[in-house]
RNA sequence: GGAGAGGUGGCUGAGUGGCUGAAAGCGCUCCCCUGCUAAGGGAGUUUAUCUGGAAACAGGUAACGAGGGUUCGAAUCCCUCCCUCUCCGCCA
């Protein structure tokens, strides 16, 4: 959420960047202003009635101490009164703050100025590409090549869980394994921490990286246990530091994390969900960054080229898009997405996405860091995936597919395998 | 899962109904003293929020695991939940 008093003095910032984000009720603005102005006058006197009644409270308690029980009985009858007043002002003020709450909760965080205005994909930059596409005609989709070897068992996956839950078998299980391996030593290797965290989170959690409310759907829940199993890592792992104050020379953090992700996926179909494109469980390797408020852009930018690098080193050919204003979520400022070219399908995977929330996620959170020594201070969140696993694995089995069927292994992956063919 | 003990500030730890937002110690910051080091002296040191103020700051309110209750008044009493520790059980 965005801070209430950066709205005021900033309504019209606030508004546009609603507008432009294709938000259909930037007039929530004006309104949390009002309950806000609401909620503050109530606080006020809320806040004199109960000065009042502490210092009677507290002449009571001198007065019984003195032993001058008359004196303090006759208080005591003028307290009655203020009792209830101060219980109906304060169910009203908690009203006041709930409402004033869930319309600050529905503010869309405001877009980065150098954020393309647009509404639609078709609006959003191309801001890098590399390598060439393959286009040769008898290149195969993946869920061909996986079908022919047996490297990807869909059918038992819905057998035993559902559809969307497939079994990966043999060399695709250990293509999969030695990418995971392959991008946390490359994070480990940029100076991250590596992190292995819960894959089922609390409420609280769900709530400080803005899954509720609002995207609850997206996700798996365990009822019994009030769980939510996480649609990504950077739910537990931006989570981690939650409701605390960082010191300055604590930050930059960054993590790493390999976390499978759950998502329910719903109303989803056709050539979007074919084979690997869209699973309801799949792996990702996420980057955490928690920085100081004015180094932000510049760590959005070190991820994204962290995430390109990964590309570039597996030689799979891809663009980078910086997305218009009404193409990235309601909590990002700035957002990149990465897609690799699928030579067997003819287009474009979304592999990674990287963003900058600013103080976004961490004033959801209460995470701040003190700073000089002195007041705290929000600090700022980003992550991005870094990469994202079935669809690389497609990317890869549809890109190092040779004519004869064989597939190669990636250069920088040999380690991880020792042969030369998956 | 069962039984018991406990959850207080950056840390240790006092506090069983009233001038306690919290003793004391440690740590940390600033100042003084000091040829250096060591030691010593003084001041400060939770967070959020509201009001006033350009600001410095001043004042109010709330918070002692979380939420409810009793009371004029709760860190302190009662209820529910969460967590930690010890023992038992179970287990990779």
């Amino acid at each position: 959420m965005l801070d209430i008093n950066f709205i005021r003095e900033n309504v019209e910032t606030v508004k546009q960047g609603m507008i432009n984000k294709g938000e259909k009720e930037p007039e929530l603005v004006d309104q949390v202003l009002a309950k806000d102005e609401e909620w503050r006058a109530f606080v006020h006197k809320l806040d004199t009635l109960r000065s009042e009644n502490n210092a009677k409270a507290k002449q009571i308690g001198m007065l019984m101490g003195q032993g001058k029980k008359e004196e303090a009985q006759a208080i005591i009858k003028e307290t009655g009164q203020f009792k209830e007043e101060v219980k109906a002002l304060e169910e009203k003020e908690r009203i006041l703050s709930e409402e004033r709450d869930s319309l600050l909760y529905k503010i869309a965080n405001v877009p980065h100025p150098s954020v393309p205005v647009g509404h639609t994909e078709d609006d959003n930059d191309v801001f890098a590409t590399w390598g060439t596409p393959n286009n040769e005609e008898w290149r195969k989709p993946h869920w061909e090549i996986v079908e022919r070897y047996g490297w990807v068992d869909f059918e038992r996956g819905v057998k035993v869980t559902g559809a969307g839950f497939p079994f990966y078998v043999g060399p695709v299980a250990q293509l999969q394994r030695a990418l995971i391996n392959y991008f946390i030593n490359e994070g480990v290797a940029a100076g991250f921490t590596e992190l292995q965290a819960p894959y089922f989170v609390n409420e609280d959690s769900a709530r400080g990286t803005g899954q509720i409310p609002d995207k609850e759907d997206m996700m798996y829940t365990i009822p019994r246990d009030e769980f939510f199993v996480i649609p990504t890592g950077e739910v537990p792992v931006t989570n981690y530091h939650r409701d605390e104050i960082l010191k300055e020379s604590d930050l930059p953090i960054n993590y790493v994390c390999h976390t499978p992700c759950w998502r329910r996926e719903a109303g989803s179909y056709g050539k979007d969900v074919r084979g690997l494109n869209r699973l309801h469980q799949f792996d990702k390797v996420e980057i955490v960054k928690i920085v100081k408020p004015e180094t932000s852009y510049e760590e959005l930018e070190s991820l994204r080229d962290h995430a390109e690098k990964l590309l570039q080193a597996l030689e799979l050919p891809y663009r980078t898009l910086l997305m218009c204003t009404g193409d990235m979520g309601f909590t990002q400022t700035k957002k990149y997405d990465l897609e690799v070219w699928s030579p067997g399908q003819q287009r474009w995977l979304e592999v990674s996405s990287c963003s900058n929330f600013e103080s976004f996620q961490a004033r959801r959170m209460q995470l701040r860091y003190r700073k000089d020594g002195k007041s705290t201070e929000m600090v700022h969140t980003l992550n991005g995936s870094a990469l994202a696993l079935p669809r690389i694995v497609s990317a890869i089995l549809e890109a190092y597919q040779e004519e004869n069927g064989k597939v190669r292994v990636p250069e920088v992956l040999k380690p991880f395998f020792g042969r030369e063919y998956l």
